[in-house]
DNA sequence: GTCTATATCATGATAGAC
DNA sequence: GTCTATCATGATATAGAC
């Protein structure tokens, strides 16, 4: 590693934390450089502009979002190991990351059409064929009830993601304990399986 | 109404939709008069800071968002009564106010102790209680499997939400289609009625 | 109450020395 | 590559005329 790629990476490290922190508009250029323990001016040599160095945190996270999903989507295996897959991969990711799911919506929401275009792909709609494919072959067999497969995968991402970003307003719902809303995360992996077992199965 | 009055109300509005749209770091206080049809000056006049502003648009953000759920897990009647209820009228709330969530998320999670503190009151904690005690009886009678409470109540509000709020990302795994959603959010109220309902019956 | 003009300040970005 | 100093812009907020 050369010097200037252990900079960068300070840097990328640094605005991964002030992004996902304080979205786009909130974060400063000024405390990105605070973070990495350089100054502005080194700041915009390696990334001329905030837009720029957001991208770059940005593609990122969007990645780290749906590249696990669609793998697993498109991995052969019955539906019940698909979901067992999904629940306990993403929750991997989403508890190793609690503000990636908070961040990348937000900004997505902010400007959908700049960044879904270029991830609606071949291997989004074929990552989403092969799990309609097994929720069919399931429905034909007779082990699940007639469901849309569409449905079925947004509620799956749904009882997953929103806690992660629904904390505040789950916990205004609960009356207050915030320790014991980590216990409840814990516990939910266990809980999701069951959950959506129970929901489809005949 | 006095001309007073009607200008506070153009500002309100305006404000609402400004910041529902681009959040309080995202919002200009510029854009906000013009969407009013005043100036900046007299937006200044009537509301001193856009600190002061913000506060009149989110609190009565937030009170929609939680209230109606109050409400109904107080209110008398079966669990599936209840379910039913809430499924109902949080996704007109939604439905006909699709930026509302994402809004109240995105500032709370910002700021999670600002807003958290005064809304955690006697009322949130009465109404939970009250569909606890619900949820207990239904346990006991045998009518649906032993299942925790918060969990189910986590589940419901994921379910009914996540959608408008996660709606970029799940079209990135669904590949495209933007009539479609539309339709599935159509579609959504009744399918999760029976999905929940299946997924705690015994 | 409403407008125009202005003060003040923070931020993204650049220039230039080392 | 890294730093300091500075520019240019745009945003909140205020002052003062009408």
């Amino acid at each position: 590693m050369t010097k200037d790629n252990s900079t960068e990476q300070k840097i990328l490290e640094a605005a991964e934390e002030v992004f996902h922190e304080k979205g786009y508009d909130g974060a400063r250029m000024q405390e990105i450089a605070q973070h990495a323990g350089i100054n502005k001016g080194l700041l915009h040599y390696y990334f001329q502009t905030k837009d720029k160095l957001f991208e770059a945190i940005f593609s990122v996270a969007l990645n780290r979002m749906v590249s696990r999903v669609h793998i697993i989507l498109e991995t052969e295996g019955t539906l019940e190991e698909k979901i067992d897959l999904i629940i306990d991969q993403y929750m991997n990711i989403v508890l190793k990351n609690p503000s990636l799911p908070r961040f990348v919506i937000t900004e997505l929401n902010k400007n959908p059409d700049r960044f879904i275009a270029r991830h609606i792909n071949k291997d989004a709609k074929n990552a989403f064929s092969a799990f309609l494919i097994s929720v069919q072959k399931e429905i034909d067999k007779g082990t699940i009830r007639q469901i849309d497969a569409r449905q079925l995968l947004m509620n799956m991402i749904s009882l997953i993601i929103f806690p992660f970003i629904g904390r505040p307003i789950m916990q205004v719902f609960f009356g207050a304990n915030n320790e014991e809303f980590k216990k409840l995360l814990g516990e939910r992996r266990e809980h999701i399986k069951i959950f959506i077992k129970n929901a489809i199965k005949k």
